[in-house]
RNA sequence: GGGGAGAUACCAGAGUGGUCAAAUGGGGCAGACUGUAAAUCUGUUGGCGAAGCCUUCGGAGGUUCGAAUCCUCCUCCCCCCA
């Protein structure tokens, strides 16, 4: 199967330029996404550009991962990115290796491979890039009336706007569109691939190649539909923000919980994108889920493969054994008889607090617990509220407003598990 | 430079001297139902406490017994004209 075949099938193309299978076929081909370095660790929304990267390598062709240095400090106009602030080289440089090593888990930098990936960062010819220099051989190529006409830009010109558009934010298809010219120049790279927000961007970049180069210079566009939940909501968000790749800012417990909790009908879309099973087997998987929706099979298995992928088969298993304990018929007993080790495993992911032996032997009232000695609740109020509502349960058992934490609530002579409606867990630790 | 319209809680948006911790909608959180779903229904959504009190309506002053609301200055944002 082809590059384009796979996509496809997998529901990842919205939109493309003509003439790109034909190039696809003729040549190894070299292709390029742009990522914003805003942070030392990828979160799951960069996830499909990834996969288009990763099934493009699969394929035989050459992926690029462009790191955005110098836009992600613009921000384009669409309005979701605020114009960013300036990172300082050191950070920039920083973001941009643990980017590159959370990568090298799915593409092949190997530079021995003729297709092994590269990663180039835009900062590094942009920051030399004068204004004027800049006007003169990019801004002369492209009129104004062409960007007022993209999307992005006409939303912000419009009378509905509230908000007015910077000159940099108007600026920013130019400063992309040289990213695609330079990479052009200089790897050959002639397609650019993205969410389908991106479109405008990449053509402007398209456009700039012929006109500069002529019409010999042809250049691609490949976007994939921007990933949806059903329910209307943001991909990858979560009350405690995105979602990481990076273990220490989402622990593969949680990350395994957010795939677990995929909707249904997500899930059928979800892991066409971001598995690499293939089609029967996927084909199979939608059919069984079809029929029994409730046994969650689909959303097991995209969990697994997605949580494995990202980090390991042992976290994946330690994520499932947690979640075994914590949601299913796990009582009272069955977490007194867990062993210290086992117990410790299995929290490592829920957010923990320290208590001093002293204050749990005085007894401590619940309200107190929960917004004093940890951070169930943000405030009395609010932990009474929760009290009131049945949402509190302390080593799985509901507790009322005037319940108080003692010695006999230890796991272990140690450990509190506290729970705040059904899915969120507190592991509280006493020091002695 | 001139004219106009604004800035209210997470967001949108009402409120134009006391009854306002501030309508309504969305979002969030929780409960019931369930499959750790979806939909639906219910509760809740500034802080501390038992009543009550304290801090909030862009910022700083002022008028008043009393201000989100009136006045002055400032900051920011949008639209139109030059």
């Amino acid at each position: 199967m082809n590059f384009i075949e796979e996509l496809q099938w997998r529901g990842m193309i919205h939109d493309m330029t003509p003439g790109l299978t034909e190039q696809l076929e003729n040549e190894m081909t070299t292709a390029y996404v742009g990522i914003d370095p805003t942070a030392d660790s990828l979160h799951i929304g960069h996830l499909v550009s990834v996969m288009m990267l990763k099934h493009f390598q699969v394929c035989g062709h050459r992926p690029i991962v462009l790191i955005g240095g110098a836009t992600g400090m613009i921000g384009d106009p669409s309005g979701k990115s605020k114009e960013r602030n300036l990172l300082d080289e050191q950070t920039l440089q920083q973001n941009q290796e643990s980017i590159k090593n959370q990568l090298s888990k799915f593409l092949d930098f190997n530079q021995n491979k003729p297709n092994g990936a590269l990663m180039v960062n835009n900062y590094d010819w942009m920051k030399e890039y004068s204004f004027l220099q800049f006007i003169r051989d990019i801004g002369k190529h492209i009129t104004v009336n062409y960007m007022m006409a993209k999307d992005s830009v006409k939303t912000r010109l419009s009378a509905e706007s509230k908000e007015g558009m910077s000159f940099t934010e108007f600026s920013y298809q130019l400063v992309q569109g040289t990213d695609f010219l330079v990479l052009f120049q200089q790897h050959n790279c002639k397609l650019q691939m993205g969410g389908s927000d991106q479109w405008g961007n990449i053509i402007t970049g398209t456009e700039l190649i012929r006109r500069k180069l002529g019409h010999d210079a042809k250049a691609f566009a490949l976007t994939c539909p921007l990933i949806t939940k059903a329910d209307g909501g943001k991909f990858g968000k979560t009350e405690e923000g995105n979602i990481w790749l990076d273990p220490a800012k989402t622990s593969p417990y949680s990350f395994y919980q957010f795939w677990l909790n995929t909707s249904d009908e997500d899930a059928i879309s979800y892991i066409k994108i971001f598995t690499l099973l293939q089609k029967e087997e996927i084909d199979q998987l939608i059919e069984n889920h079809r029929k029994a929706p409730h046994q969650r099979e689909l959303q097991k298995v995209l969990a697994r493969e997605i949580t494995i992928m990202i980090h390991s088969k042992e976290e994946y298993e330690l994520a499932v054994d947690a979640s075994e304990i914590l949601f299913g018929k796990g009582t009272t007993d069955t977490l007194k008889r867990l062993k210290e080790d086992v117990l410790l495993n299995i929290f490592e992911g829920v957010p923990q607090s320290n208590v001093s032996s002293n204050d749990i032997y005085k007894s401590i009232p619940i309200v107190d617990f929960l917004t004093d000695f940890t951070k169930i609740s943000s405030s009395k109020r609010e932990a009474r509220e929760f009290l009131r509502n049945g949402a509190i349960s302390i080593n799985k058992e509901r507790v009322g407003e005037d319940y108080m934490i003692g010695e006999n609530d230890l796991l272990q002579n140690r450990y509190i598990l506290a729970q705040r409606g059904k899915k969120n867990y507190y592991l509280i630790i006493c020091d002695y």
